[in-house]
DNA sequence: CATGAATGAGAATTCATTCAT
DNA sequence: AATGAATGAATTCTCATTCAT
């Protein structure tokens, strides 16, 4: 069906079969139920980086997204769980998104292609500093962690991009002493150094640290690589 | 002073002379309101750090601290205001020994004197990592700067380590490009990378982790160096 | 009947004769909500006895039992409603089991009687606390009136069994004062000694109240016999 | 002082000496908190027995009260605490009563002594319907006892009257076999019967009821006594 | 200075009930 | 008949802050 429609297709009725019509109507029903999980995703997530997370409380949510205080809890368990998914949810974004500008690229050595998503993601970053501030502050590493208790944002979007980022380094020619760690210090680096730049403009601007950013990455990663010698 | 006067000692009253009563009820005054406000201080980090800064209410730290709600007003503003001063006068201190271990040591080169620095701020975070949870989450690098709102904790406490780390590489040989970056990068990568190794444990241990950092902090050093070609 | 279909069986709406289709629906229709209604009021007695009654909401209620919410108000009125139907139920259950082993056993003394009655109901009550707990909390006299509002839990389970043991009390040969009276007495006697034995084991254990409610039952009794004299 | 005073006696202020004023300032405070806390109890009672226990909110009570809401958790937990506190004040002044009335008739006999009481109870809850449902929906033997958490209404006010009533008849010269069982099936006995005839006026009314109740009370005791030959 | 009772706005959460499908 | 998403009033409880003493 065309998916301008408008959810209560009443003038249908009369000409669809029953069965079909009542999938169609389940269909609508789920499309509504989706189209309100997403109103509340998309107004908590403008007040969380409008006021904060302890400054938003569900009535604001609910009332900014015109949907009533019950609902919330339809859809999720408090405040922090709707968080927690939108911060995986935006967070899992930007890197596919800067793995996808990665792949388009063709960058075939490890240390460029680590190299050129940092970039890419500080780039991201750098042109939404709401969402930086957002993320910056409640990202947690545990969160890529599959074994964390909540399931995905809408439940297909959460491919691990941290497997296919370790994988990646694994499968490379060079070695590292260890993947994971390194990875690990260059996203809390990124991370940590971006917020403070973006929040108090301290002590540069985003983009005066840019360039000493991706030089600490680089020096890091040689930093750890095996040597000819140590493999 | 006999020991069993109570603090606002009111038989004296009548005995003493005025003026002698006055200087004496200042002193006593005083060291009665130096009490009262560092007990409040050391309440409420041990509150902060048990259950929170979020968790944590006024009513809880004057209860504990055995002074009346009120009293809190008349010392701080309000929760953040004692927080804030808490977390400047820690990382302070956690600094401040970190320079004094050093100077006794008698390091000079400035690359091994940041490391020694970074390496022994690591280790006293590792042996108080309540302290560490507590200062990550909530420090921010402008708590350093001068021109912040709040005036220091007691007034003379914060001697600004920050100027003294700058003069120090300022004054060495060895020119770094931009040595207030190249602390700020090294500063946000020891929060970030130990408060997470601290609080999840992951992606390793901060035992594990520390090698790992002190050779990230060399190279990002070394990547900073103005080479006299460069220069 | 195939035992893959579905409970509404719509495929066969085509297939067969409308008039038996209604009425093979329609049986298959009753099934289905005694079943439902049955199952509503299972899992209602097992959260009330478990939870409390304030402490059980429709909502798990409906949840345990795996029908929807709005089913519950299509045979019920409220929580409460719901409840009084089970009290009845399970209360006019023990008192017709307590009849019926009474019977059997040919016991003909009134006396005999009530404190075969009383006794095989506390057994009853010792076995199954929970039930007692429940009963006794929310039973009240008049719920064995037919006056009250509410009809009957399945129509016909309701042989008013205070009749029953009205009138033989009456027909019996000893006359009592106000027989109803002395019922009333025992049974309330019964239920709230019995409650608070089983609840807070205070002041002793059931087992150990039992002979001495069973002789204050027989001295109650004895204390309403009609002395031909008084007679 | 004279009790007439008004709570802010500011006339006073000039006159007195400060530490007398001070002291009086106290005791007006405590005197101030004394009536806050009995505002709430009276107005809990009579919501209580308006609209029951689940009906009333605390809002109801510190609307009615004329209190803040905050100023309800000041002197109570939540509202059980204060219907716990108010049923065993309550039950104790109506026990405390009829002991008092029964110390100056001077009945020596146990029997007539319990029974005098029971009388003198029955008829103080006939003449208080209200207060008669509200105790026993809620009264519970155990309450009576002192390994109770809660601490006692205004602190002085429970003389444990089931002390002394057991103690009474242990020193009677008449044997039972155990006191205070035969005590439970007599309060219990009351509350229900009472509690059932007064809300539902059936069997028949309290009044009706009384006789036969008064008789079993004896009926029981005498059934409990012990023979010589037993003794 | 110090107190701590009082406040009342406001946060989170629950739940019976309705109603469109 | 059955469903279950949606509602929003109602409730409990917290807590920063004030102010009379």
């Amino acid at each position: 069906m065309s998916k301008g429609l408008k959810i209560s297709g009443e003038c249908q009725k009369q000409i669809m079969e029953p069965i079909q019509l009542r999938q169609l109507n389940k269909g609508k029903a789920a499309a509504n139920k989706r189209m309100k999980r997403e109103a509340l995703l998309n107004t908590a997530y403008e007040l969380f980086v409008q006021k904060g997370v302890p400054g938003t409380s569900i009535h604001d949510i609910t009332e900014k997204a015109g949907v009533a205080k019950g609902t919330f809890y339809l859809y999720f368990k408090d405040k922090y769980d709707i968080r927690d998914r939108l911060i995986r949810h935006k967070a899992t974004q930007i890197l596919e998104k800067g793995y996808e500008d990665m792949s388009r690229t063709g960058v075939t050595a490890l240390e460029d292609r680590v190299v050129f998503l940092a970039d890419n993601v500080i780039r991201q970053l750098s042109e939404n500093r709401i969402l930086l501030k957002f993320i910056s502050k409640n990202l947690s590493w545990g969160m890529f962690k599959r074994d964390l208790q909540a399931p995905a944002l809408s439940g297909e979007d959460e491919i691990n991009l941290l497997d296919s980022l370790n994988e990646g380094i694994r499968r490379s020619g060079v070695k590292y002493k260890d993947p994971e760690i390194m990875l690990y210090l260059i996203i809390e680096l990124i991370g940590a150094a971006c917020y403070n730049c973006v929040v108090n403009n301290e002590p540069c601007s985003l983009d005066d640290l840019r360039p000493y950013l991706m030089n600490s990455i680089r020096a890091i990663m040689r930093s750890m690589e095996m040597t000819s010698a140590a493999s």
